[in-house]
DNA sequence: AAGCCCAACAACCGCCGGAGT
DNA sequence: GACTCCGGCGGTTGTTGGGCT
């Protein structure tokens, strides 16, 4: 026997929104709250909604400070952090981006981010990097970068990492911070607390680079950080060097077994496969990359392992 | 000008986990 | 401990509008 439904499907509403229901369902909200439940609040307000809908209305359109589209470099740049650490989990990225929901962030990772970030070319895309070539090749080299990188920044055409890595600031710009949120200085550190917080990642392994124990593997389900091993540095178990061989994040990317969507190439599933220390950049601006003597690439972490003081 | 295609966004669906009983 | 209910979440689908042929 299967659950019954929330609601009575034949009798409630589908499909958009009128600007009536929405102001009646805003009023009430602001006025009453929600009373603690959404199943009940259609039928006590007269809407011919399902609870289901009224809740996500309120969260997706109607609450205050909701911020749609304009997604800036910095908020790209910690959605694709978090989407590679933690994989969809959408409620949780929200949470790092206030005025922004999970709905809104799945949508722009699913029609926008993700093409920018692998090179699928919109028609819009092509056409805009077309016109860059006319541009360049006529010498109107100003209208050139306008008509390609007018993508927040982000080049036309097939993503080239290396390049967008050089072109992300090391530190979040001064001013790109939007009053009231995350987002802007110290964004790397609060990223950082919070996958801790969450059991470990990939991005927090690159911050500071656990070297023993070997990785434990499907510890939790839907989220495993292959590397990371999150006892308490002062517990032993973990030295930590700042130097990680380029072998053992490219293991640590590659065998982490978040669902990853569209991020194939990274495992070797796509006709593009990419190496870690090809992204590392983007995600982690503060690390370098540089060759020891033996030959052997090597990742020099810019700053100091960081204290992993867990909350 | 009309039809088609596609990107972007809004909304729905169904599952899961936690709280309450 | 078992059961029910509800909220929350992520995946998916539907709709719309703009651009291209």
């Amino acid at each position: 026997m299967g659950r019954a439904p929330c609601c009575d499907k034949a009798s409630v509403k589908k499909g958009p929104w009128s600007p009536e229901e929405d102001a009646t369902l805003k009023s009430y909200i602001e006025q009453n709250g929600t009373g603690g439940n959404w199943i009940a609040l259609p039928q006590k307000i007269g809407l011919r909604r399902c609870g289901k809908s009224c809740r996500l209305r309120w969260l997706n359109y109607l609450r205050p400070n909701i911020r749609h589209g304009g997604f800036s470099d910095e908020e790209d740049r910690i959605i694709l952090s978090l989407y590679i650490s933690i994989g969809s989990r959408w409620s949780i990225i929200a949470a790092q981006l206030p005025g922004r929901t999970d709905n809104d962030i799945k949508n722009y990772w699913n029609t926008r981010l993700k093409k920018k970030l692998f090179g699928k070319q919109s028609r819009k895309d092509q056409r805009q990097h077309q016109f860059a070539r006319q541009a360049t090749n006529s010498g109107h080299k100003e209208e050139a970068s306008e008509g390609a990188a007018g993508n927040n920044g982000f080049a036309a055409g097939a993503y080239n990492w290396h390049q967008h890595a050089m072109a992300m600031p090391s530190r979040p710009m001064p001013g790109s911070m939007v009053e009231g949120n995350r987002i802007g200085e110290g964004v790397d550190e609060s990223i950082r607390k919070l996958l801790f917080k969450l059991g470990g990642s990939s991005f927090a392994a690159l911050q500071a680079p656990p070297c023993l124990p070997p990785p434990m593997y499907g510890e939790a389900p839907n989220f495993v950080a292959p590397s990371v091993h999150t006892a308490p540095l002062n517990e032993g178990g973990i030295h930590c060097s700042g130097v990680l061989p380029a072998l053992e994040l490219d293991e640590s990317f590659q065998f982490n077994q978040v669902k990853l969507d569209g991020l194939e190439c990274f495992f070797g599933m796509g006709d593009q496969s990419m190496r870690w220390n090809e992204v590392s950049h983007l995600v982690c601006p503060n690390t370098t990359v540089a060759s020891s003597s033996q030959g052997m690439q090597q990742y020099c972490l810019a700053e100091e392992p960081v204290d992993l003081g867990m909350q």
